[in-house]
DNA sequence: GTTGGGAATTTACGCGCGTAAAGAAAAATC
DNA sequence: GATTTTTCTTTACGCGCGTAAATTCCCAAC
C-alpha cells in the first residue's frame, strides 16, 4: 500500500529487480516462473498494488480472459438465478464474467452478440431469445465465438447445448398428479417465446396418449415476458367458462402458475388436494418465489447447480478444444419433483 | 456484407478513400467531420462492417464510454428492474453498460469496484451493499472514478446520491393505513443490511408519535438476502405468540410481506379489509411480483422510471462537470401508494 | 478570381503490453 | 566440478489506435 502509483509494468519491474517479460509471464500464468521469483514479484504487488492494463493487454491477444454470460430476460428470477452460479463458478476459475440481459427484444440480442465478439471472449454462454432470436446473427455468432446454448436449444447452433429434459419434467409432474387424483390438463401461452414451452406441451401430450388418457390443453394469448399478468387474465378466462375438463390444472411454468394462482384467489377458488379444493395446481421449473405462493407451488425443479456445473465444464472443454466441437453436445438435466401444498 | 475482412482502421480508410486519423475522428464523435465526409464513411461501413479494436481504442483513452452498474443482489427483481431500466438509457445515450452483482457478498463487491477501475468508466451507478460494504474500499473507489450512488446512501461517499424517499414511503402507508382501520404494527428484520430499513423504521417511530399513537415494532432474525423466507418464519412465529399488538402489519419492504402472507396463508389466517380478516398487511417498493401475491398487496411504489432518469441525468452531468460535483447531490423520489386487496 | 477558414491529410510519436529469439545465469543432475 | 536443464534477462518488434503539429485541400463568401 506504500510508495507512488505505478504506471506501467516496466517501472513494476525495475522495484521488484526483475524484468518486464518475467512479469509479464507472471500474469498470464503466476505458475510459469519460479517459485522464488514468484515471490518476490507478490511481495513487490503487497508493496505497490499494481495491476496490468486490460486494455492494453488483451490487444495483442487473440483470446482474452474474458468469458460473456447472455441471457433472455434478467428480471425474471430464474434466469438471475442462473446466471448468478454461472458467474460466481466463472470467477473461481480465474475468468473475467460478462453479464448481458437481452431484456425480451431481438434487436438488443443481436447488439450485445456483435458488441461481445469484439471482446474476444474465450468463450460464451448464451440463452438466446428463442422464437424471437435472429437465427443468422446467432449463427454469425457462434461461428465467430466458442458458444455453449443453454436453457433455450436452437438446433445446430453453437458447439454445445446444456438444458433441461422437459420430457422428465412433465413426466414427473404428470405421473404425480396422476396417481395422486385426476389427470391434469395442461396451461400454456398460446404462442411461447422459449422453445421450452412446446418441448413440454408435446411431452404432455405423449404421455396422457402412452397413458391412455384424454389430453386437455388450455392456451391463452398473451405476447413478452410478463408471464404471471398472462397467465392472471387467461385462468381470469378459464373461471368464466366453468367448468375446466379436470380439476387439476398443470402450468407450462411456474411464472404463469403464479398469475394462476392469483386468479383463482380472486375469485375465491381454493386450490390443493384438502377438502374443499376446487383445483390441484402444479407446474415446472421451481421459480425462486413457488415456495411462497399461496399455497405454495407442488413443480419440477430445475437443478440449478447441475446445469450451471455442466455449462462450466462444458465450456471450458470446449475451450481447451481450440473453441470447437467435432460433434455437438447436447446435455439434458432431468427434474426433480418438489411437493408442496398445491397439488 | 461484401468484400474481405477489415483488419484494422488502417485498411478501412483505404477502402473508403480516407486517411486513418480523420476515420478515428467519426468514430470518436460522427458530428465531427464534415456530412460528405461522414457519408462515405457510412457507405464503406455498410459494405465492409468494420469495427475498431475496443482495446486499442481505450487504451490510450483516459476515459472511456464504459459505464459501470452495480447491484448488490441481481436476484432480487428489484434491481433487476432498476438495473434494466439504467441499461437500456445507457445504451440509447451511446454508452456501454456493464452489469454487476455483488450477490450479498463484500469480498465481491469489493473485487467488483477494483475490477471496474481498471475499465477506466466514464462513470459508474453503484447501488453498495450497504451495512457490509467495505467502507474504504468504497471511499478509495469513488475517489477513483466518478460515482453515483443509488438506492443505498453511505453518507459522503460518491458525488451523488439518487434514491427514494423513505419518509414518503412510511408516511403514505401509515397514512392511509390509519385512515382506513387500526394504526399498523412494523415489521422488519433485526439486522438489516441496507440502510433504508433503518430509515424507514424511523420514520414510522416518527409519524407515530406525531400522531400521538403508539408505536410497535416487530423484529425478526435473520440474515443475507433470502427476505421471503425470514419473513415467513418470523411471522410464524409471530403468530405462535398471538395475539398481535394490532390487526394491521407494515413490512419494512415487500420481500419481507411476501413471506408474511405465506405464512398466515399456512397458518389459515385470511389478510385483507373485508370481512372475517384477520390481518391486514401492506409494505414499500411495489416488487415485481407483489401484485401476484395472494391478496394482492397493498404497497408504496418506487417510482423506477423516475429513479433512472434521475440516475443518468446526474451522471451525464456529473462526467460533463470533468468528475466532480463541488457539493455532493442527494436527490430522494416519493412514494406512489398503490392500494390493492391486502389492507 | 481572390481570399479566408474550416476540414482533411500527412507525418510522427506514444500507449502498455505480448511475444519471440538469443544469450546469461541459476539450479539440478551426474 | 563439469554438464545439462531450467529459468531469467536482454533486445527488439508488433499490435491498433489516439493524438498533436504542420501542411494542403476544399468550399463558400466577398
Amino acid at each position: 500500500m506504500s510508495g507512488q502509483k505505478i504506471r506501467n509494468m516496466e517501472e513494476f519491474a525495475a522495484l521488484s529487480g526483475l524484468s518486464r517479460p518475467t512479469i509479464s509471464k507472471y500474469f498470464n500464468d503466476p505458475a510459469s516462473v519460479r517459485s522464488r521469483t514468484r515471490e518476490r514479484i507478490e511481495e513487490a504487488l503487497a508493496r505497490h498494488d499494481f495491476r496490468p492494463n486490460i486494455f492494453a493487454m488483451n490487444q495483442n491477444r487473440s483470446l482474452t480472459k474474458n468469458v460473456g454470460i447472455v441471457v433472455p430476460y434478467l428480471a425474471d428470477p430464474f434466469f438471475a438465478e442462473i446466471a448468478r452460479i454461472i458467474e460466481r463458478r466463472c470467477i473461481d476459475a480465474g475468468f473475467s464474467p460478462i453479464l448481458y440481459s437481452s431484456h425480451g427484444q431481438q434487436k438488443l440480442e443481436v447488439e450485445i452478440l456483435e458488441g461481445l465478439t469484439a471482446l474476444k471472449p474465450a468463450g460464451v454462454f448464451l440463452a438466446p431469445l428463442g422464437r424471437l432470436s435472429d437465427r443468422s446473427a446467432v449463427e454469425r455468432f457462434c461461428r465467430d465465438v466458442p458458444t455453449v446454448l443453454f436453457d433455450s436449444n436452437i438446433e445446430g447452433m453453437g458447439e454445445a447445448f446444456v438444458g433441461s429434459d422437459n420430457v422428465s419434467f412433465v413426466q414427473q409432474t404428470v405421473d404425480y398428479l396422476c396417481r395422486s387424483g385426476t389427470p391434469p390438463c395442461f396451461f400454456e401461452m398460446r404462442t411461447p417465446a422459449n422453445p421450452n414451452a412446446n418441448k413440454r406441451r408435446n411431452a404432455y401430450l405423449k404421455i396422457m396418449a402412452d397413458a391412455g388418457l384424454e389430453p386437455h390443453v388450455i392456451q391463452v394469448d398473451g405476447e413478452g415476458w410478463g408471464f404471471e399478468e398472462i397467465g392472471r387474465r387467461g385462468m381470469h378466462r378459464v373461471i368464466d367458462a366453468w367448468p375446466l375438463p379436470t380439476n387439476t390444472v398443470l402450468c407450462s411454468n411456474d411464472r404463469l402458475a403464479i398469475g394462476v394462482l392469483a386468479a383463482c384467489y380472486e375469485r375465491g377458488l381454493r386450490i390443493g388436494r384438502g377438502e374443499g379444493c376446487a383445483l390441484r395446481v402444479a407446474s415446472h421449473d421451481d421459480h425462486p418465489f413457488s415456495r411462497f405462493t399461496c399455497p405454495a407451488l407442488t413443480t419440477a425443479a430445475h437443478e440449478y447447480e447441475l446445469v450451471a456445473d455442466k455449462c462450466m465444464t462444458t465450456l471450458f472443454s470446449l475451450i481447451e478444444a481450440g473453441g470447437r466441437f467435432s460433434t455437438r453436445e447436447e446435455t439434458l438435466i432431468p427434474a426433480r419433483l418438489i411437493l408442496r401444498a398445491s397439488a
